[in-house]
DNA sequence: GCATGATAAATGAC
DNA sequence: GTCATTTATCATGC
């Protein structure tokens, strides 16, 4: 369901190619966007709930056991905090300025 | 009771709902003529927000579709911005 | 069938 | 770390 393009269980690493020569820093292309498995986000959530905020040991074990690169996993972590306090706003929202049925 | 509302809250979020052409037309005057920077601070957007009956939230991704999918295909929206461009050129002095 | 609003990855400012 | 944002994708309206 998921080919994650760039992270192989065993080797491969780094992709920062840069197009061009020489040392100038070039705008590395964007890396493209690309929704994660069923598995990948159950795995994810599962950990989640038990910790809001991952260590290093267990980022970089998640990551292998998903093919994700441990810099996809921290930064999961981080929008899944921001998502997890806007659920919190709009439920505090929701249920305010409401009748309550 | 509490019941109803929680799913009803869950599942309302994807549940997309059009915006009512007032509010679109609110959200037009802003960014038309901000265009050179249609970047609303947090105080406008909220702003923004109670004048078009919506969350700030709403506005936040009003703003994020139309920057992109106007930078994309800017012709497309032409002839828009000529109409909003000229209901309020005056007051975009600054 | 695309237009449109909301959400999910990914980046960068701070 | 947070957080606004960019970008692609999703889900719905019509």
């Amino acid at each position: 369901e998921n080919t994650n393009p760039g992270s192989s269980a065993s080797s491969s690493s780094a992709n920062k190619e840069s197009g061009k020569s020489g040392g100038a820093s070039a705008p590395r292309t964007r890396k493209k966007r690309c929704p994660y498995s069923k598995f990948q986000i159950r795995e994810l959530e599962r950990e989640f709930f038990f910790n809001v905020y991952i260590n290093k040991e267990k980022r970089l074990q998640l990551s292998r056991m998903l093919n994700l690169t441990d810099r996809q996993v921290k930064i999961w972590f981080q929008n899944r905090r921001m998502k997890e306090k806007k659920l919190s706003r709009d439920r505090l929202q929701y249920f305010s300025g409401n009748p309550l049925l | 009771a509490v019941m109803i509302l929680r799913s009803r809250f869950l599942d309302a979020r994807r549940k997309r709902r059009n915006f009512n052409k007032q509010a679109t037309e609110i959200l037009n005057e802003y960014f038309y003529s901000h265009l050179s920077n249609p970047y609303p601070s947090e105080e406008a957007k909220e702003e923004l927000a109670k004048k078009c009956g919506i969350t700030v939230s709403q506005v936040s991704n009003w703003f994020g579709n139309k920057r992109i999918r106007y930078k994309k295909n800017i012709g497309k929206f032409q002839e828009e911005a000529n109409i909003y461009a000229a209901k309020t050129a005056v007051t975009a002095t600054n």
